[in-house]
DNA sequence: TAAAGTTTGTTGCAATTGCAACAAATATGT
DNA sequence: ACATATTTGTTGCAATTGCAACAAACTTTA
């Protein structure tokens, strides 16, 4: 199963920020919604053990995958400021998480805490790579076609891991809401672009085929 | 006219960061390019004068602006972290831009810097405002017809300046830009909603009207 | 102020998409 | 292993959108 580029929290990150600031472990079971208790208390969390999902749903109920999370990933109030819709983080296996408080770096900790620097440097990392994925989520859906969507995807995913092949992190169904199109367009178009040659598909992998004569 | 809700640099902040940090200002002209000499470098712009424009441009050649730039307005390389597309910073009048190296915050920038502490709050409260209005631009792109989207806008930013009307900082063609529809397409919906009554417009002046009856 | 350029407004038409509905295949839970 | 729930695959049809093309209004510039 390839792995999609992530930045991770190391054991060492972790033990550098514990030194620092206020992290809190907290176990959730599959489905269970981790809301870090209030969504504006700048908390980050970060998912040590299990799978999770940030969606957003909206007014209609419409739901829709922001972000996979998987061990080592972090997410923060920062996806929670939609204006009409919901955000929610929901474990999709049992869940450890730890939850750190940032609110803290910028009041409590000492400026001459050793850890500091250190500290600082990977929150920002972190942001910048939310900052990232957003914007590749932007460059995705704004294509008005699905195809161009697809297409898309795949080649900020293929950049990531080199490779004319991935195999998909989500369902179909997930990943028809992941681009925000219908599940079925998706399937047809998805067969259509087999059809077209420029595709191959088998279960959630998906192959780019040479389409160099264009 | 309205002013979208934007955090902005004041005098004083600009001051706090000079004396940590090298701070440089150049001006342009009218439709130059503000590229901060090479995109990767850690780079912090600053409108102080004039008004600007991040934009993305694909493969195709089609543009779209993500963000208005106002003075006060800051922009970062964290916008080019496209992988298709390539993003500018266009000027629109003449302008002046500080730009700020915060590659330095973290490495020459010394820890008990007296005015460090407050940078680095500045910086991120930068990057969570970036990281606000990508949100934003995704929940209006998620919807896929051009009807929620601009409702889904108009909600937004009128939850930013409390009423029930908005004049657009931009022209209807940069409003299509920034849907990410077709211009006529948006045209034609605008005047439907104007027809079904649930907004009224002159010029670029849209007025949302009660639909409590739904 | 005349000319050139840009934005706005409009429309017909074809392509794409969403929606609904259903069967088949998988996965899940007891 | 059985029953139930979910995901996948398929299709017809209607609605929405993009596209092309053009006229009118408005700006900019010489």
């Amino acid at each position: 199963m390839h792995n999609f580029k992530q930045k991770k929290l190391t054991d060492l990150q972790i033990e550098v920020m514990s030194n620092c600031v206020n992290i809190k472990k907290k176990t959730f079971k599959t489905g269970e919604y981790i809301l870090s208790f209030g969504l504006r208390q700048k908390m980050i969390g970060l998912v040590a053990v299990g799978k999770a999902d940030i969606i957003r749903i909206d007014i209609d109920g419409n739901a829709s995958v922001i972000k996979k999370l998987i061990p080592g990933s972090i997410f923060n109030d920062a996806f929670s400021c939609f204006s009409n819709t919901s955000t929610f983080v929901i474990s999709r296996t049992d869940t450890e998480i730890y939850f750190i408080d940032y609110a803290q770096i910028m009041t409590n900790c000492l400026m001459n805490c050793k850890y500091h620097h250190q500290m600082i440097q990977i929150i920002l990392e972190l942001l910048t790579e939310n900052t990232i994925i957003l914007n590749e989520k932007i460059e995705i859906l704004s294509y008005p076609k699905i195809r161009d969507r697809i297409l898309s995807f795949l080649s900020i995913k293929m950049e990531d891991i080199h490779t004319q092949s991935i195999t998909l992190p989500f369902s179909i169904t997930e990943f028809a809401e992941f681009l925000c199109v219908d599940r079925s367009a998706l399937m047809r178009e998805l067969k259509k672009m087999e059809s077209d040659g420029i595709i191959r598909r088998h279960n959630k992998t998906i192959t780019l085929l040479n389409v160099s004569h264009y």
